[in-house]
RNA sequence: GUUCCCAUAGCUCAGUGGAUAGAGCGUUGGUCUCCGAAGCCAAAGGCCCAGGUUCGACUCCUGGUGGGAACACCA
């Protein structure tokens, strides 16, 4: 079943062929002007000019054709020639109950009709550096496109792509080696078996590596050394590979126990360093077919093109010491990508300062064939979250936040919070704390998905952990005392039946804002902007709520009205955890 | 310097070339003897500037102004 705006669209688009014109014409949107119609179109007006008629010429005859449908309770014209549009309530009570009624749990959202395979890179998150709240807004908005694919029925998975074979391997290397110089994993001549377990544990690397960069950027020694073990580390050198075994192991511990904090999850723990064995052969076969060539001592890839308006710098091949940066390393991985998974489209979501690197990347892949035409790569890029003096957010010693600090920060606000207004005041301690940390996660993940994707945004705590207003908490509380509604119902032995003409305004909106859901989901999907879900479920949640202070439910005597009524609030909270759920953020039970 | 991104209400942000530009916070005032008031209702308040394209521009184009970012051997 194709969606609400399809179908009248199709059915709009015959009627202007039924009067002699173009279908095109016949796209319809949801009206903006509710009082004068459910939903509108504009096409009479655009036809004008190449028919040479009057837009409301066009629109009569339009209008004449459509209101022969019985979809339709009005057809009328209005302004310069819009065609407005009224839903019968067979209509709409034959859809609303066909979403009601799906037993797939997936409130009548049909799947994509040609799935795609996607994989989404959404982590970026570094080995032997803690995630900080620069890796935030990848993991929510990449784990929410993630989710939004996957529901749409493309094949798709989610990739961490794990910075793990960069310089700043080569840093900690060398702070270790400063430390502990007479450490087995730093005497070249040493040809026994490495320790299995780890010298350093995941709290040293996290006082390690800043200590390590910021040594790395004051000197210029220990930068070269830094880099020269890089190298090494990369050709393969022994020592170098059993420490840096150490490091991503228990990296890996932490980073999977933060993230799922998150909700968030991945199916692909890969990394740039599992691309190793790909990047000789890469490289060999870029100098053969002329596409890498060597400058100042360094391979690289010259992506400049006629058109480009500013001076593009090539891709680093093969940097003048012989390592191999992330240029090369995400080239690689998508020759991995495409022999593992040849997949149709990948998507990056990283932040918008990468876009010159994905440019270079891009045209890279796709000018050695490495990608063909037919995959799409997207940067589907972020701006960041910054502080009050619109800088990047940092704490107020002036360090970078660690998300663990962050999300350990919105949880006992959630939890102060919840303690203020008496909720889940007689539950146990488990259950309280399980629920605080869902508040809290709601709470910072609407914050950051709200905003467009593209656009910088400022974080501010006090904000975002209210649960008044436009936030996450509001649509939790939304969808659970609706449920609660539900089940007091149930314990009274009142059950959900069909959906009836609606009784209110109130009603008919909430109608028609759940029978936009399909549309809006695959406008989520194919402009990769989850803001949109979260202004959808707002809105639905504030249609639900007027609806809900128009009507007592529990104490409707007309049984059949209740029904529908009980049929209307499941259908709601549905939809509600639904999209809440392609948001990443889970809905108690109760709180 | 060049290129890219951004500029909408006091603040933080939405806005798919269409009618009267929407929310939240804040301010002011209503609203619980009834399903959870984290709610609902109402008031006040806005598209950086100048051109252009279009029947129609917050939206597209050009040029300003102001802010942010990137600019081969970090990632």
């Amino acid at each position: 079943m194709s969606s609400l705006k399809e179908q009248l669209s199709q059915l709009t688009a015959d009627a202007f062929v039924a009067c002699g014109y173009d279908a095109k014409y016949g796209n319809v949107a949801v009206s903006q002007r509710r009082e004068l119609a459910d939903y509108q179109c504009n096409g009479a007006l655009q036809a004008a000019k190449p028919y040479k008629k009057k837009p409301r010429d066009i629109a009569q005859e339009v209008a004449a054709k459509l209101s022969e449908d019985a979809s339709f309770a009005e057809v009328s014209i209005a302004g310069p020639g819009f065609v407005n549009l009224r839903l019968s309530e067979q209509f709409l009570s034959s859809h609303i109950n066909h979403m009601a009624g799906d037993e797939n749990g997936r409130c009548g959202v049909p799947t994509s009709q040609e799935p795609l395979s996607i994989i989404v890179d959404y982590g970026g998150a570094n080995i032997a550096k803690p995630l900080h709240v620069g890796h935030l807004r990848a993991a929510i908005i990449g784990e929410s496109l993630k989710r939004l694919c996957v529901f749409l029925g493309h094949k798709t998975l989610g990739d961490v792509h794990l910075g793990d074979w960069g310089l700043q391997m080569g840093q900690i290397i060398m702070e270790l080696e400063r430390r502990n110089p007479d450490w087995v994993y730093f005497d070249a001549s040493f040809e026994g078996e490495y320790p299995s377990e780890s010298p350093v544990t995941i709290d040293d690397l996290q006082e390690i590596y800043p200590a390590a960069s910021a040594r790395s950027k004051s000197d210029p020694e220990a930068k070269a050394a830094a880099q020269q073990a890089t190298s090494e580390l990369q050709s393969g050198r022994r020592g170098y590979m059993a420490l840096w075994q150490h490091f991503f192991d228990i990296s890996v511990g932490d980073l999977k126990h933060n993230y799922s904090q998150l909700d968030v999850h991945f199916d692909l723990w890969l990394g740039e360093s599992h691309t190793q064995p790909l990047v000789a052969d890469m490289v060999q076969q870029l100098i053969d077919d002329g596409h890498a060539i060597y400058s100042d001592g360094a391979l690289i890839v010259p992506v400049a093109e006629e058109s480009d308006k500013k001076d593009m710098p090539p891709l680093m091949l093969v940097k003048s010491n012989e390592s191999i940066g992330y240029g090369t390393t995400d080239l690689a991985t998508l020759v991995q990508r495409m022999r593992d998974y040849d997949p149709d489209e990948i998507l990056y979501v990283v932040d918008g300062r990468q876009q010159e690197h994905f440019k270079q990347v891009f045209r890279a892949a796709y000018n050695s064939g490495i990608v063909p035409e037919s995959t799409k790569l997207e940067h589907n890029y972020f701006g960041t979250m910054n502080g009050k003096d619109r800088k990047p957010f940092k704490t107020r010693e002036g360090d970078v936040m660690r998300l663990d600090d962050l999300i350990q920060m919105i949880m006992s606000k959630a939890e102060e919070r919840l303690e203020e207004i008496d909720a889940a005041a007689d539950y146990d301690a488990t259950e309280k704390q399980e629920i605080a940390r869902q508040v809290g996660i709601a709470a910072l993940k609407f914050a950051d998905l709200v905003n467009h994707r593209t656009g910088d945004y400022v974080f501010d705590l006090e904000r975002f952990s209210s649960f008044e207003g436009r936030t996450g908490p509001y649509l939790l509380y939304a969808a659970v005392r609706t449920r609660s509604i539900l089940r007091k119902a149930a314990d009274q032995g009142l059950q959900a039946g069909d959906i009836i003409a609606a009784a209110s305004d109130e009603e008919r909106e909430l109608q028609l804002k759940l029978l936009e859901l399909t549309d809006l989901l695959r406008f989520a999907s194919e402009t990769r902007a989850p803001n949109h879900l979260c202004e959808y479920a707002y809105s639905l949640a504030g249609a639900f709520n007027r609806f809900y202070a128009q009507h007592h439910i529990i104490n409707e005597e007309n049984k059949a009205q209740q029904a529908s009524w009980l049929g209307l609030s499941q259908l709601t909270v549905d939809v509600l955890v639904l999209v809440l759920d392609l948001l990443g953020i889970s809905v108690p039970e109760r709180m």
